[in-house]
DNA sequence: TTACTCATATGATCAAAGTCATATGAAACC
DNA sequence: GGTTTCATATGACTTTGATCATATGAGTAA
């Protein structure tokens, strides 16, 4: 079981051989409303959705995953609130809640990065809401160069079409916009970069 | 100074008496790029901006806070990475961060407290980033009543207006699309309380 | 090779929401 | 009491992006 690196530097070194990686296909569920949560799941590649039912009966998502956490709300909680769901093949970590909260515990230095970690987390979400607030997708584009791009260069790494999904734009709209963007020679576009090119003022 | 009763209930006692009270006028700001953190600000009412100056120079909204922590992440930082700013009249509670940060150490249940905060805030803001990414103006207020309201009831405290912004649409869109809900049973309000009427199947 | 799938891309159409204007009633202010 | 301000509300018009269709090239499977 090789670990990825931001989890490997978060956990402690004696929890590292308690992972498991686990593989799920395609529309399989990972655990179901009302179990009692024994891992904490790490999304390593695919994407996991976190749904519940609504009042009428129709599936409410509640949270969706391509890459880290699935539900750390978990580490406190006797059951499960909700269904996790590969919507996509999808790759894990599992690792064994009971020992992590433990270990939480008994060595702040752990409980400190976990704080961090989960800081980022609260960051990241926050500024992912106020890009989904902005009207336009041109807005959201830049938004996204300026806040998670390196110097004005954003590497979409994992395509266009899952970028529009995280914008909450179809992908048409996305296509349309970046070309219209790069005619307007506002952004400059090499192999999946995406970079500013005009600093007006 | 009266702490709300969830930053009482979070805090440990002997940091409450470390606390104090600030009023901020529309567009005061409440610290700046480079400064040194010494405390953490807790929204009570109005409403706090987190900017940074995008490379156009252009203002970028990182966050936005009607109620809660602002800037949460600053408790590790050496110096602030953006501006905040009060776009409204604005009350808040300052909690010194050196001793909150030194008691998060040494205090277990304290920080095992805080991580719960924490928790919380990440599962509200991804369903509100869930919810951001429906197109219908129509779905994001189902969203909202299914998740955040009681038995399909959800108050809107603060006005409509209001949550026409956590709602990322315009408050034209919102009073017409409660109107419409309203108009074909779907919903029901009173005085500020939108119900869900109908369990369709 | 051929067929299939998938990301990228663009055009046409249409519905939804943004924008701007205007109205009303309640609360606050003078 | 009169004026101002603000939330709520609705109408008219415009813009944007969703939807559906179609095309192309890369990569994969048969």
């Amino acid at each position: 079981m090789i670990l990825p690196t931001a989890l490997k530097a978060l956990l402690p070194p004696t929890a590292h051989a308690r992972c498991e990686g686990a593989r799920f296909p395609k529309n399989e569920r990972i655990f179901l409303t009302g179990e009692k949560p024994e891992w904490m799941f790490y999304v390593v590649s695919g994407e996991v959705t976190l749904e519940r039912t609504g009042l009428q009966g129709e599936p409410v998502v509640l949270q969706r995953t391509r890459q880290g956490f699935v539900s750390e709300a978990s580490l406190k909680s006797a059951k499960y609130h909700c269904d996790a769901l590969a919507i996509i093949e999808t790759t894990v970590v599992k690792i064994p809640i009971r020992e992590l909260s433990a270990e939480l515990d008994r060595d702040p230095a752990f409980a400190n990065r976990w704080i961090g970690m989960l800081n980022s987390e609260v960051r990241r979400l926050r500024l992912q809401c106020e890009r989904l607030s902005m009207k336009s997708v041109k807005d959201r584009v830049l938004h996204l160069i300026n806040t998670e791009g390196q110097n004005g260069a954003y590497t979409a790494a994992t395509g266009l079409k899952s970028l529009a999904g995280e914008l909450g734009v179809t992908h048409e709209a996305l296509y349309r916009t970046l070309a219209a963007l790069e005619k307007a020679k506002i952004i400059q576009r090499d192999d999946g970069v995406l970079s500013l090119r005009i600093l007006q003022n």
